[in-house]
DNA sequence: AATGAATGAGGTTTCATTCAT
DNA sequence: CATGAATGAAACCTCATTCAT
């Protein structure tokens, strides 16, 4: 279809060659996104793309590695976007920087067309290989979540791995919802999140420190 | 030939035949949520139940009308499960009722062994016809949880569909992580979803009532 | 869908049996007619009678063999109607009783709703048995053309065989095209069809008796 | 990946290679003739071509466009054939022409092993989209075949429409009856069967004007 | 690096037919 | 007689993948 809309546009210096890594890349979560791993088919990228089936075989060795690097890069720009976000609330209150990661999060998941259901409740029917290497990736985001919550010093009665899934259960959930419609923003939904994980019913605080224990309900 | 059939009939009286349109319908919820719809074929199916594939051509009209029938039971049992354990705490505080809800939510997501990953924050790529059927099939059900919200009577700077949302994201992303190794259990699991959602890092209360507040406008 | 149109209306006196034979021929020569032998599903035949698939294999052996019975009874319906509607012209001139014939013939092909498409120039695909008593009862009917063709005294130059399916296939070919928009009625495609076999291009003469040849063209 | 072909090419300048599709389109002929659309699976077709099933997918998107291709082609050639067979006698009585090209109609219809029953008096239960197309190429042809009898300057009382109709009813019903045993040729049946419209049974003129009659609107 | 052609496996679905009830 | 359930075969078609060009 069309076959002539191949180059240019993707990366900013000079002599990239044509069909870029990264625009498969793009592509193949817009499409996997969507409809899901076994939804989609190798095809449909590469029409997606304008260039054959077999193509995309110059690129990856299967569709299964496909997917694989298509959800490294996702987590890759998410991971890179919530650190960014979180370090430039730097020295601040640690919820502020929990806060910052969070929209940064949920507006990768909402926002950019296409990296958003690559991040399932569930892992595709991979290889034992490919699926290991999946939940690494994951892992390794989570990562930088878990530095942040456990900056937070939460009491001694909030288990910090739970509270850890129930963020990222909240945040990941609202794929499942979420209407671009204006009525609710990504960065509204993610700040009230947080929040709730903090001071629940109660009324948020000027200062973020709750309220101390002894007083609390006096 | 009951491809259409209303309610009732799922825990009527006591020694019904297994009514093979039930034993189908486990099986297919068993391998829909374990690979998905797509992931799915309806030999995989047929075979669980040891019977050709066409048999099952019988009783659904094709793959769709099948998965939709499981959607359906699925959301009719985690409903009837909730609304029981809601209704068992009658007239007491609502958020026992909720928490109790919460309880019977998470346990029929991670315990019954089928009907976890129907419930999935995408819809299959299923005709328009269906998909709006899922849909409303999963609208019924959040009623109830909408209803036990409004009980609570939350505070005016809480949005209740946030709430119900966040609450929702919470327990069914558990699917995504959820061990059966005894560490954790859905009970638990489910009960401090609740009171996270109610109490944030304050500690909890003896009485649920939270701190009156100078600006709460009660 | 419709179980209890099953009786009645069709025979005249009184204790016939349900769902009787001829019925069953006609629903089939309905569909058979209409999507051809191979388009047709035994199914489809029993759902327009309302009854399931395997009762028709009480009455036919098989699907083959339902086809060669209904095919039979067009034949015979043809047959009849045609064979009457000469005879009606009894004594008279046999281009008239020709004209009849075909009058019926075309009646019988385009307004019998059934038994058109029965008609084709291919037998289906079905086994050699089967093919050899469709020949048999084709040839059967022509039979009675044959007959009606060798009272014409046709002049020696006109080989009977070929006029025989000259008319045949003038008049068969007319399910392509026919329209029952009134335009053009059967009746009056039959009688041109015949006249056209006589007179060519001339015109039609009171008597019927072609001009004599010695005069023939002065 | 040609889906779609406008024309010529059929029979250009000369050592073409088989070209893939048209033999595709021969084999699919051969088979769709024989057994009609329903009763030919594409199996049968690759077989016929040793190719794997599949394969045909690469060349036509469905067994409906194929079917519409071959159809077109066998329309396509029947035309061709006509018209040079008409043209040659240019300049002639009209008569010949039409003459000329019922033989080479026939010829192409009984002598060609593929292209025969492509020409059916039903279309196959194909979509409304194809079918329209089917109708249409027909229609196509048939404009040849009308152009020719509007110059026979046929006498008012002879409906141009219902000739026509004779006529390719006569040609095209000897598929059902026409047995290649040289007993009779599809030269001498065509010629006989315009004839037989021309003259009925009079006889044949050496001029082909038929006798002039007193109201004859000349 | 890219493609058109091809394929084996497997997808969903329909078919004619059988059989216990 | 009639049916619901079942089945083996086969239908059309899509898939991921390979390979010569």
């Amino acid at each position: 279809m069309d076959h002539e809309m191949k180059d240019s546009e993707t990366t900013t210096t000079a002599e990239t060659p044509p069909s870029s890594r990264d625009q498969i890349l793009d592509a193949a979560a817009r499409i996997f996104g969507a409809k899901g791993y076994d939804g989609t088919s190798v095809r449909q990228i590469a029409a997606e793309l304008g260039i054959s089936a077999p193509a995309l075989y110059h690129h990856f060795l299967s569709k299964e590695e496909l997917f694989c690097a298509t959800h490294e890069r996702g987590l890759r720009i998410i991971s890179a976007l919530t650190a960014t976000a979180a370090a430039t609330m730097d020295a601040s209150d640690p919820w502020d920087k929990l806060e910052a990661a969070a929209v940064a999060h949920c507006e990768a998941l909402l926002c950019t067309e296409g990296y958003r259901t690559i991040i399932s409740p569930q892992f595709p029917d991979v290889s034992d290989d490919v699926r290991a290497r999946l939940v690494q990736q994951r892992d390794s985001y989570e990562t930088i979540i878990k530095r942040l919550i456990s900056e937070l010093n939460l009491p001694a009665h909030i288990d910090p791995f739970i509270f850890r899934m129930q963020l990222l259960g909240s945040l990941n959930w609202t794929t499942a919802w979420f209407q671009a419609d204006g009525s609710l923003d990504p960065t509204t939904i993610a700040r009230r999140t947080v929040r709730q994980l903090r001071d629940g019913i109660h009324p948020p605080h000027a200062s973020h420190v709750p309220p101390r224990q002894e007083n609390d309900h006096v």
